[in-house]
DNA sequence: CTAGCGTACAACCAAATGGTTTCACATCAA
DNA sequence: TTGATGTGAAACCATTTGGTTGTACGCTAG
């Protein structure tokens, strides 16, 4: 598998799309799909247009389709774009266990260059400074 | 569990820095954890300083951890972090399977509250300047 | 010790983002 | 028809992002 994604573009649509507080709130209220622009921008203390820009990043990333209901559009959130993006995290968890199953099987042969293993790595060494 | 996760701040943060394709390659080529930052950097076609930056957007993420190794600072994918947003995921997909089994079994006894009140539902309206 | 490498960080720039207000256009209700 | 409502898109602004170059500093090699 580890099924090499064609288009990065379209990944990195996706994740961006993903990456904000209110985006994703609007993906679990339209899970439904009942619920139309105006109603969804009632929610949030900004403009309906703001709301609406983030429905159109929502919906260029394939995250939501919309629906005509009258004058209202029906916002619906598409699983198979989660999905997607599901499946590019799973091949990178993939990956890394790949590597970890190919130095169990190649640690009796490779007779311990002297640094290769870290062994204990510590955890967050310190915060980064502010940018 | 649905895990309703904490801090929407450090998820963005994550999808963030998965948001771009030269960050997700060097998730990918630091599976091993046996790259320094400039031998990343030689493989872009961008400056060092360039590279730097991504790496910091990737640890800032919890995404890599750096390791001091003489003068080098070799960079290390942390799988946890991309398990966290993987769980992200799979919360929205949750949901969405929720809500095809509610439908099918209370479809006859929820006859579809037409707005449920905007101002109840819990968002967390993004304090202050996070973004 | 000194030279050089690897890293970090600052200053700077163009472009994108996230928000605003405003206007135009459909569509429904009266 | 008239008027209110829902949507879309434009112009505009402040901030962030992603890139550059330049500089400073720690560590290792000779």
């Amino acid at each position: 598998m580890v099924s090499h994604q064609g288009d990065s573009g379209s990944l990195d649509r996706l994740f961006h799309a993903l990456a904000d507080t209110t985006r994703r709130d609007i993906l679990r209220r339209c899970v439904h799909g009942d619920l139309s622009v105006s109603q969804l921008a009632a929610a949030y203390p900004m403009s309906f247009a703001a709301v609406q820009k983030h429905v159109t990043v929502l919906e260029r990333a394939g995250l939501v389709s919309k629906r005509r209901h009258g004058r209202e559009q029906l916002v619906l959130t598409e699983p198979e774009a989660v999905a997607r993006a599901r499946q590019a995290l799973d091949d990178l968890d993939t990956l890394w266990r790949g590597r970890v199953a190919r130095m169990s099987g190649l640690l009796a042969q490779e007779p311990q260059h002297p640094r290769t293993n870290p062994g204990t790595h510590e955890h967050r060494p310190k915060e980064g400074p502010e940018r």
